[in-house]
DNA sequence: ATCCCGAGGG
DNA sequence: CCCTCTGGAT
């Protein structure tokens, strides 16, 4: 099956695919990913709304206290790094670049809190310029689907990705594998029934592959 | 017990 | 490469 087929098919059965995080402006969707590290998108958004009404802009988040930006996180997990990056995050995007979020993938990363990952989400969403974000989504779906190698690097599974798909593919095949890997091929108890991927599935080899810790 | 749209530091 | 940070959901 040729990447234009997965996606196609994907696109069949998540056309509303789109980011899920609450945000209004480009400050509060790169905060958001930043607190979305190692924890679901709906915790996120069950904090966000509050802590936005508080701190609505880079402005008022650069002279926020880490104690008082913990109080709104504290569910999310990853709290005292968490508060610390976005008050960091703030005070750099204040310093440097005029409390806007600049859109090079440079700029991106020199932010506090801002890795790979977190730059491509902001590149993707929010500047609509392509980019592949590789979070634990995309990582598991593109290994079952034979798109990467088990044992690839974040890295390498992006560069692969992006050899593999159109680049006006890009952004949707993004938010079509986390759909996918979100609410049907899941890390734990996929459905299997009705995947029309199976055939080719290398869930049982990534498995394996993980319990000789890779 | 394992996973969730990771990043920074060693 | 490795480890740590962390609470909530399943």
């Amino acid at each position: 099956m040729t990447t234009d087929e997965i996606l196609d098919l994907l696109e069949e059965r998540f056309p509303n695919a789109e980011c899920e995080l609450y945000h209004q402006n480009a400050f509060q969707l790169i905060v958001a990913v930043v607190l979305s590290a190692q924890t679901t998108d709906q915790s996120v958004n069950r904090v966000t709304p509050a802590l936005f009404e508080r701190y609505p802009d880079a402005g008022t988040m650069a002279m926020a206290d880490v104690k008082a930006v913990e109080g709104y996180i504290k569910t999310i997990g990853l709290y005292h790094n968490k508060s610390r990056m976005i008050i960091g995050l703030a005070q750099s995007l204040m310093e440097h670049f005029q409390g806007e979020v600049p859109s090079s993938m440079k700029d991106l990363t020199s932010l506090s809190g801002v890795g790979r990952k977190t730059a491509n989400v902001v590149r993707s969403v929010w500047f609509d310029i392509p980019a592949l974000a590789v979070d634990t989504h995309v990582e598991r779906i593109s290994k079952r689907l034979g798109l990467a190698k088990v044992q690839d690097s974040v890295e390498t599974v992006e560069t692969k990705l992006k050899r593999k798909i159109k680049r006006e593919r890009w952004n949707r095949a993004h938010h079509l594998f986390i759909f996918f890997g979100r609410y049907m091929c899941t890390a734990r108890n996929p459905q299997c029934e009705g995947c029309p991927f199976v055939s080719f599935c290398k869930k049982d080899k990534l498995e394996a592959y993980r319990k000789t810790k890779g």
